[in-house]
DNA sequence: CTTTTTCCCTGGACGC
DNA sequence: TGCGTCCAGGGAAAAA
């Protein structure tokens, strides 16, 4: 599942191979890819363009074209890029192949087909992410004020709060639990009712859980791989993530799992208070 | 405005 | 072995 940590290294991948390369050729196989534009524009306004630099922001790859135009990606459940290694020619969930102009070919693979490329002019890119995301989680936009605004009102788990782009751009439900748990924050705990001290605990926790992933080279759970083909290992590392039933690294108490918002969602039910001071003495 | 629900997609795990 | 059911979940869209 590439959240941010998993794009991010991605992005660091593909920087190396696409930077200054003219796409010579763009095939897209699957119609769904491009979905509502019809593929054949998609490979047109991509064909012949030279990729100036390779960006992230939130789960989003950002190619930027010379012609100005910018292709986004959004590898949302299975999508992945490959290069080099392994011949591809017979594999069925190739979704997508780029020819360079030195003669080599990128992958694009996506099992669930849920994944997306959008090609968007120059001036639409900043309209389009603003009003889909939040502030970046290493930027200094993100702070544990912007956080509470954030939290403030919401009546919703704040692990929904933060599965929300726009609260903060590139959380997904494995690194949103991580940051609970480094936070001490159970994850069904109503946004509006953190306080102050609680909230700056979560800003922590956010960029602590992000920066373990990025700095392992992401989670390799099923799909995920890097553009070599290379797992990451911040999977060995989940404090909570998938571990019901284990103990919690930091009370060893066992670790829960329920369901919120629709999602899988693991903590431990005695060091993540369910409320907190406030609430009790009420 | 917020919150909840549904949908999209496929493979793997599991029960019988 | 095979078949049905559930689960994984990001985000768009619709519903409440």
């Amino acid at each position: 599942v590439p959240e941010l940590p998993e794009v991010e290294t991605i992005r660091l991948g593909l920087t190396p191979v696409l930077m200054g390369k003219r796409l010579d050729e763009v095939r897209i196989l699957d119609a769904r890819l491009t979905r509502p534009e019809p593929p054949e524009e998609v490979e047109a306004r991509l064909t012949g363009q030279r990729v100036e630099t390779v960006l992230r922001r939130g789960k989003y790859l950002i190619f930027e074209l010379s012609s100005g135009d910018h292709l986004l990606v959004h590898l949302r459940m299975t999508g992945s890029f490959r290069y080099g290694g392994t011949d591809l020619s017979a594999d069925p969930y190739v979704r997508a192949v780029v020819r360079l102009d030195d003669g080599s070919d990128v992958a694009y693979r996506d099992v669930r087909r849920f994944g997306t490329w959008l090609v968007i002019e120059g001036d639409d890119l900043g309209d389009y992410l603003a009003t889909r995301l939040g502030p970046e989680p290493f930027a200094a936009t993100f702070t544990a004020a912007s956080l509470a605004a954030s939290l403030a009102g919401r009546r919703a788990p704040v692990k929904a709060v933060l599965l929300d782009q726009r609260t903060v751009a590139g959380i997904g439900n494995i690194y949103a639990d991580e940051a609970l748990w480094r936070a001490r924050v159970a994850p069904e705990r109503a946004g509006l009712t953190l306080d102050a001290a609680e909230v700056k605990a979560l800003h922590r926790g956010v960029r602590a859980a992000l920066r373990a992933g990025i700095d392992r080279q992401g989670a390799t759970l099923r799909d995920y791989r890097d553009p070599s083909g290379a797992s990451g290992t911040m999977q060995d590392e989940f404090r909570v993530y998938g571990r019901d039933g284990a103990p919690c690294p930091r009370c060893r108490t066992t670790i829960t799992k329920t369901r919120i918002g629709g999602r899988g969602t693991w903590f431990c039910p005695a060091c993540q208070r369910a409320d907190n001071a406030l609430g009790r003495r009420r």
